[in-house]
RNA sequence: GCGGGUAUAGCACAGUGGUAGUGCACCAGUUUUCCAAACUGGCCACGCGGGUUCGAUUCCCGCUACCCGCUCCA
């Protein structure tokens, strides 16, 4: 028996059983497919609907501190100005034509070499906490070989973005020391722009969100006005963003529109903001358990103080073990009271709220857990997926393909089976259970082929129970069913009262 | 975006300068009393565009998508 740990390929494999049973398929894929897009098929779409709805009953209606909203895609776009996303959510970058490198046009550093107010030559260095030493012995080394004489001025370091086109050709590449092989910065917006209204021109230029939170701060003085909520307090959406990536890689792990499922929790700006923050890394942590995600596969990395987004003052990610390596999951920043300050300035209208205990007004500041559905997505099928050795009675080694998934994100929860399809006494009952079962459940009827083909299919479609209606069933007294475990194969005899209970017991 | 690789049916793979097969899956039927049974029949593909050629799925070019690196986020 081997699991998804050791199943070589398993991306491969993922993506097969993803399009094979109508997971996820690629967008517009009789057109050739589109970079960085996806459709889901029917299975994926109840599969992503239940993630969604798992979060949105534990993250929102079981609590009596977080409500819920859903703010338009495209907002004002002063909305993405005050923010900083206009100006700061951008990564030029520059290429070595030579060495194949690439860096952060930001944290690339150079300098013109001034020998006696004359110009007569440029240095490099990457970002350190040394550059500007770099820099300046670079400088000397230059002066040096080109047996220049006179005064070396001191280097001033400035990052790429600031070289100009006449400039770029002159200044060396980092990786070779020579200058003429470095690109000029290709510097563009994440965002998706648009244009609102008929005419295009600069006043109509608009964005599709690049994240939901915007949103709850936005509406924030909109919640607190009309919902009788008390700090600390949440605000949750659920909803697509959109980034034009440079690179969308690793199926949906990377894609340029996803959905998101963010929180943002309001805190006294007196409060010990690090331990909420705490409270909420913990908290996610044991969501993610409870929908299936093994332990092992979770960990967390806390960014660097240097390296943190413009809006946070501490972030925490939490990581899974893709197949495809250890990458983030789910980001639990501390942003302060960054955003609800930006847009009060910009806006001109105060977010504060008044404390009554000081007579103060203050600025509340937040916690936000944001976690992307396509990557949950991900790594519960990743977690999900495994190949068995099965033995058939007369001991031959078959594999059984089988998705585990939790019961409560299971796209299918109950496969209704008659054990022959050709007996309408057979049929007959279970398509009368199915209709019962129907109007609560999502459930499934198949009479197509063999039992145990019948099974497996729905292994492979991870769903956790078939029931099989067979000859007991109506011929003997109790009207009991087969009820086949999916994880262990195990059989037992169930009433219908008996299932109803086990699917509201494990389904909620 | 740069470098390397790949592209044949729903999935996994063969194969050919004269338009393509296999397994599984799927559909119809016969059969079948619990873990991918059997038989019969059926559906479905050379990623897109151009070039060379009498003829291109095959050779060449471009595009697109996917995979592996550089880089990045939910």
């Amino acid at each position: 028996m081997s699991d998804s740990a050791e199943t070589p390929n398993l991306m491969e494999a993922l993506v097969s059983l993803a399009k094979r049973r109508g997971f996820i398929y690629a967008s517009s894929e009789i057109y050739g497919g589109l970079n960085g897009f996806f459709d889901y098929g029917p299975l994926g779409t109840e599969l992503k609907r239940n993630i969604r709805d798992c979060w949105w009953r534990d993250m929102v209606q079981r609590r009596d501190d977080i409500v819920g909203i859903e703010t338009s895609i495209i907002m004002h776009p002063k909305v993405w100005e005050a923010s900083g996303h206009v100006a700061g959510f951008s990564d030029p970058l520059v290429d070595c034509k030579v060495s194949k490198q690439r860096y952060r046009a930001d944290q690339l550093f150079w300098s013109p070499v001034v020998v006696d107010g004359k110009i007569v030559g440029y240095v490099s260095a990457l970002e350190s906490e040394k550059t500007v030493e770099e820099l300046q012995a670079a400088a000397e080394t230059f002066k040096r070989k080109k047996a220049i004489t006179g005064a070396l001025a001191p280097v001033v370091a400035k990052d790429f973005t600031e070289a100009s086109e006449a400039e770029i050709p002159l200044i060396p590449s980092p990786a070779t020391g020579e200058p003429g092989s470095l690109t000029a910065p290709r510097a563009f917006n994440m965002m998706f722009q648009t244009n609102v209204g008929a005419m295009s021109d600069a006043s109509s230029v608009a964005y599709l969100r690049p994240e939901t939170a915007q949103g709850m701060f936005v509406d924030f003085k909109n919640v607190v006005d009309t919902t009788r909520v008390k700090l600390p307090f949440g605000i949750a959406q659920i909803g697509k963003s959109f980034r034009n990536e440079i690179t969308p890689r690793n199926f949906i792990f990377r894609s340029r529109e996803f959905e998101q499922m963010e929180m943002e929790y309001f805190i006294h700006e007196d409060a010990d903001w690090a331990k909420c923050h705490e409270e909420w890394i913990t908290w996610c942590e044991t969501w993610l358990k409870s929908i299936g995600l093994p332990a092992s596969h979770l960990s967390r990395y806390t960014h660097p103080k240097e390296k943190l987004a413009f809006y946070s003052r501490g972030t925490v990610d939490i990581m899974f073990k893709y197949p495809f390596g250890v990458q983030e999951l789910w980001g639990i920043a501390a942003r302060g009271s960054y955003d609800l300050t930006q847009h009060a300035n910009a806006s001109g209208k105060p977010q504060e709220l008044f404390d009554e205990a000081s007579k103060k007004k203050f600025v509340p500041h937040v916690i936000e857990p944001a976690v992307g559905v396509d990557r949950i997505f991900l790594a519960v099928l990743a977690a999900a997926y495994a190949v068995e050795d099965v033995k058939d009675e007369k001991g031959n080694v078959e594999q059984r393909t089988v998705l585990r998934l939790s019961p409560r994100l299971a796209p299918v929860k109950v496969a209704i089976l008659p054990l022959l399809k050709n007996k309408e006494l057979l049929t007959n009952r279970a398509k009368a259970l199915h209709a019962k079962l129907q109007k609560r459940y999502a459930v499934q009827y198949d009479d197509g082929g063999a039992i145990g083909k019948r099974y497996r299919r729905q292994d492979e479609a991870g769903t956790p129970w078939c029931v099989t209606i067979d000859f007991d069933t109506i011929e003997k007294p109790g009207d009991t069913f087969t009820l086949r475990e999916r994880d262990s194969m195990a059989q037992r005899r169930i009433t219908e009262a008996e299932l109803f209970a086990l699917l509201d017991e494990q389904v909620y």
